[in-house]
DNA sequence: TGTGATACCGACCCAACGGTATGGCGGCAA
DNA sequence: TTGCCGCCATACCGTTGGGTCGGTATCACA
C-alpha cells in the first residue's frame, strides 16, 4: 500500500484544526502563530504557504471548519423539529451542554473580540449568524404552516431573538460555570418559548 | 490659585480611561501597553507605578470605571421601575442604545475573550454579572411583592436570562451594527416581558 | 528517468510586546 | 534649607509577535 507523504489538504485541515483549539481558548490577538504550528506539529512554512497572512487563516478556519460545525450542531437538526415540545426539548438540551469549547462559544467569543475592528473577520462571523437566524425563520414559518406556531408571530424577529439568546448563554456560561446558570436560562428559555404556542 | 503639578489619582483614572478605550476596540490581549500609554499621553513609568502589571490594571479598571459604569446605565435605574410597562419601555431603549462602545458591550465581550482563560480576569467580571442579575432578581421580587409581576415567576431564572439576553444582544450587535437586528430583538424581547405580567 | 511544480522545513528578520532600572523633579516635613 | 519620598520620564532588556526566504523533499507528468 502506497501511503502519500504529502497531503496538503490534510496538512490544511491539520492546522485549522489547530488554529481552532487556540482561538477558542485565547482568542483572536492572543493566538500565537507559534503556538499554533506546535500543536498542529508542522512549522511556519507549511502554515504561510497554505494562508497568505494570519487573518486569511483565521478566515478559513471559520467558513472550513466553524461554520459547519455550527451548521451540524446547531442548525440542521432545526430541520427535523415538528413541534414546540420538540423544539424546547432542543433548545434546552443545546443549554446543557454549552461550553467554553462549542462551536457556538467560540463563534461568540471571536465575534465579541473582532467583528467591532475587524470587518473582514466580521463579515465572515456575520455570516453565520445571519444563516443561522435564516434557519430559526425557516423553521418558525414551518411551525406556523403546520399549526404548532401562533399566526402572531414574526419569524424574523423571534428569530433574531433566539440566536442572541443563544450567544448570551454562552458568554455568561463563559463567566459563570457550573450547572446553576445554565439550568436557569434554560428554564426560562422554555418559558419564552410557550409564548410561541398556537392558540 | 494653586495648581497642583502631581495629581496621582487623576493620573491613575486617566490611565484606566485610556486602557478601557483599548480594551473597548481591540479586547485585552489586542491591546498594548504602548497604545495605552501614549492615549493617556504618558509613559510607562506612570503605568507601571500605578499598577503591578497588565493584568492588575484591567483588575482595576474593571472595578473602578467599567463596573460604576454598569452600574449606573444599567442597574441602578432598575430601583425606579415600578411597573411592568416601564420595565418594558426601559430594556426597549437600552436595546436601541446600544452600542460597541456601551459599557455593556465592553463588559461581554472582554468576558468572551479572558474569563475562560484568565480566572482573575473572569472573576472580577463574573462581579458584575452576577451584582447585575441581584438587581433583576430584587426587581422582580419587588415586582410580586406590588402586584405588577406574576406570582409564579421565577425572579434568579428570569434574572439570570434577562442579563444573557442584554449580553447577547450585544454580541450580535457587534457582528452586524445597524438598527435592524436591534429593533426586532427589542420587540421580541417585550414580547418575552409581557410573560411576566400579572395575571 | 528526467523535470518542473508543489509542499514543507528551518533559519532568520524586525517590530512590538510586557516589564525593569535609573534618575530627575516636585512637594512636604523638619 | 535640607533631606527625603512620591510621582513620573527615559532608556533599555529579553522574548515573542507576524512574516520572509532559500533550500530540499516529494509530487504529477512526460
Amino acid at each position: 500500500m502506497k501511503q502519500r507523504k504529502k497531503q496538503p489538504q490534510q496538512t490544511r485541515r491539520t492546522i485549522l484544526k489547530a488554529a481552532g483549539v487556540e482561538f477558542s481558548r485565547h482568542g483572536y490577538a492572543g493566538s500565537g502563530l507559534g503556538a499554533i504550528v506546535d500543536r498542529a506539529e508542522l512549522t511556519k512554512g507549511a502554515l504561510f504557504h497554505h494562508f497568505a497572512d494570519k487573518r486569511a487563516m483565521a478566515v478559513a478556519w471559520i467558513e472550513n471548519l466553524l461554520a459547519p460545525e455550527i451548521e451540524e450542531r446547531w442548525i440542521t437538526p432545526l430541520e427535523s423539529i415538528g413541534s414546540l415540545d420538540a423544539l424546547r426539548a432542543f433548545c434546552r438540551a443545546r443549554c446543557m451542554e454549552l461550553a467554553a469549547e462549542d462551536a457556538a462559544s467560540a463563534l461568540v467569543s471571536l465575534t465579541a473580540e473582532t467583528a467591532a475592528a475587524d470587518s473582514t473577520l466580521g463579515e465572515a462571523l456575520d455570516k453565520i449568524f445571519e444563516h443561522w437566524r435564516g434557519a430559526f425563520v425557516a423553521l418558525l414559518e414551518r411551525g406556523k404552516a403546520e399549526g404548532w406556531i401562533h399566526r402572531s408571530i414574526q419569524p424574523s424577529a423571534e428569530a433574531a431573538f433566539l440566536v442572541s439568546a443563544f450567544a448570551g448563554f454562552s458568554v455568561t456560561t463563559r463567566a459563570h460555570p457550573g450547572e446553576g446558570v445554565r439550568r436557569t436560562c434554560a428554564g426560562a428559555l422554555e418559558g419564552y418559548l410557550e409564548t410561541l404556542r398556537a392558540q
